[in-house]
DNA sequence: TGTACATCAGTGAACGCGCGTTCACTGATGTAC
DNA sequence: TGTACATCAGTGAACGCGCGTTCACTGATGTAC
């Protein structure tokens, strides 16, 4: 069943995932049909049977790509707070920026969240994913565990990180349902610091 | 519009709810079909629209029922927890306890997160909704905050509520995706003892 | 308590729309000479 | 570089299933006397 990938074939993709991305954060995964979504991306439905199997192989595709901007993202910021000196710092201030795509990112990856949970084969993507991210921020937070208060130190990095991953998307959660109540980081900012010994 | 209520239209109600609960947990808000749950409660789907305007309408009630249910329980956690003396060791009990029926209701509360995130009117009731919750908590935490360490006891009591909050449903979120990598609870016990000063 | 009647909850067949999926096709892309 | 041909990506009409919704109906529930 193994498609030849040429450009025109790329191209499509791109834009059917493009769309994709865009139509889910909108109307939720189901609250879209395969024929909305092509003539979105600019094409008829037969294009989308061209490239996919059905619509959960596209979810999946489209969780994939966003996985790898998202990781290239951290990555960046990650060597960014290293040469400034003050992680923490940095790891606020990055909590702090919820735009649309961060938006947008949100609505797909708790979606695709419930999908993993209902499905134990997605749920293996999702652990690898997950942990991806976790080792992108061990690099952020590492330098810092040498000079934590005992306790938290103690504790093991990668429940660590698990811990200040459930912060982030508990608050987002609650910051996305009542942005005015709760303001985009304010958890991160008043917690996370003392967790590390800093002042904040 | 309004209908009189009856000693069998309760009982069908509650019985229409019980189905979709279920039905809900296991296949998602989308993946039920109205026929589907009316079959699973014994009924066919003219008792449906009989009853209710539409799914959401089903879903909206479904919601508020379990969100009375939740914090009939929480309230007489809490009540435990007053005479036991050991509130954090009490929320911890809690939290570590992760049963079929937590498991559905995580499932259908996100969901329902994400529709809040998408319609104002229903972030309004579920605003609500964890206002309440975080009430219930106060109830069980306010104790501790005499005693507590300086910096975490001066945030504002609602926003370290959000905090515990945030931590139980990111956690959550993770442990039922990788039961065996995080334990339930493991989140709550290892790091929230240290933000009220205790040992663990 | 018993009967006659009115109301109303739930039945289930019917309708039609929207959706996922298929497939013969056409024009664009890439290759061979 | 140019032409002739083969392959393949995307077209778009067609099909049929499943779904939400309606509604004339019937039997259960509740009321009046």
């Amino acid at each position: 069943m193994a498609k030849r990938v040429t450009k025109r074939r790329l191209e499509t993709n791109e834009r059917l995932l493009d769309a994709a991305e865009k139509a889910f954060a909108e109307h939720g995964f189901h609250g879209v049909s395969i024929a909305e979504l092509c003539a979105r991306a600019g094409y008829t439905t037969g294009a989308f049977y061209s490239n996919y199997g059905s619509k959960d192989e596209l979810f999946l595709a489209l969780f994939t790509r966003r996985s790898e901007v998202v990781l290239k993202q951290l990555g960046e910021a990650v060597d960014q707070a290293i040469v400034s000196g003050d992680p923490v710092a940095v790891f606020i201030e990055l909590a702090s920026v919820v735009d649309e795509e961060t938006r947008t990112w949100f609505l797909i990856s708790t979606e695709f969240t419930l999908y993993a949970i209902r499905n134990p084969e997605v749920a293996e993507v999702l652990a690898r994913h997950d942990a991806a991210i976790r080792a992108a921020i061990a690099e952020l937070i590492a330098p810092l565990l040498a000079t934590a208060p005992s306790g938290v130190a103690e504790a093991d990095l990668d429940m660590l990180l698990r811990f200040v991953v459930a912060v982030r998307e508990g608050g987002l959660a609650q910051s996305l349902v009542e942005p005015t109540a709760l303001p985009h980081g304010e958890l991160e900012r008043r917690f996370l610091p003392a967790l590390f010994g800093g002042r904040g």
